[in-house]
DNA sequence: TTACGCCCTGTACCATAGTACGAAGTCAAG
DNA sequence: CTTGACTTCGTACTATGGTACAGGGCGTAA
């Protein structure tokens, strides 16, 4: 069984050494044996932990769900129903985050399309509609 | 011509006091004249620059964005061009996002669909597919 | 005049997700 | 055996947008 030091942790995960210290900080990554001298090893299915934090963070978890993701597994027999439903809730606030980008996005292309380009800005429609017409 | 103190100010633009300071800090708003005594006498109109901050921040801008637009009315000369130019970088950010999130939103719901929420969590789906089929 | 509420300053703190760095110890190659 | 790369730890710093608080000064009404 190879084991792994932090950098080569780090190397494989591709994530910054300091990555791996502050997510054993947060109790994301538990805290592998050492060796006499101090240095970490880690097994080798440690690279899957890690790819697994970073996958769930690339679908927009946060460290601090993920860490709760992580505790589910710890107990077995806890009903998969758990993890199905953050998942559940975890897309109903991504739909939430749309909508309002969309919202968003529609106030500001009318603000572009309300604006030629021309002229001085002191006549500029998109200001004036972000600040009122008055010049402070 | 009324003038107003940071409490009233912040009372009027529906913000809390330090947030105004905050702002001063930043130099989003100009420091204000003070009285003798050394308190903040803002004019009427601040009301309605930290209220264009709030509308910009709502419509995705941070606040050093907000502060760079701030700054081109200085010089009503600067074209309009650099503030609808500024805008539609903005609108290409948040389409930027939007892509984003609906390929995540994609994702968790290939997910979700994979899990019946039946049986115990060591073989949910969605777990598996996260991190590979490994138990640590 | 005293009491209460506001205002002033500077600084520290919150969450989030790391990154950077110095000082010291360790490991491996040459 | 020395050198250079790597590791350890603790702490401080980054960015973002504020919030909180202590210790003092000010303002006004009763």
């Amino acid at each position: 069984m190879t084991s792994l030091t932090t950098g080569q942790l780090a190397k494989r995960a591709n994530v910054n050494v300091e990555t791996i210290r502050y997510y054993e900080r947060r109790g994301i990554i538990p805290e592998p044996p050492r060796r006499e001298s101090g240095y970490r090893q880690y097994p080798d299915d440690a690279v899957a932990r890690i790819q697994f934090v970073k996958r769930a963070q690339e679908l927009g978890f946060t460290l601090k769900e993920i860490q709760e993701l992580l505790n589910l597994r710890v107990d077995p027999e806890t009903p998969c129903a758990v993890v199905k439903n953050r998942t559940d809730l975890k897309i109903m606030d991504i739909e939430e985050k749309l909508r309002s980008l969309k919202r968003i996005k529609k106030a500001l292309n009318q603000l572009a399309a309300s604006c030629s380009g021309r002229g001085p800005v002191g006549d500029c429609p998109i200001l004036q509609a972000l600040g009122g017409d008055r010049t402070w």
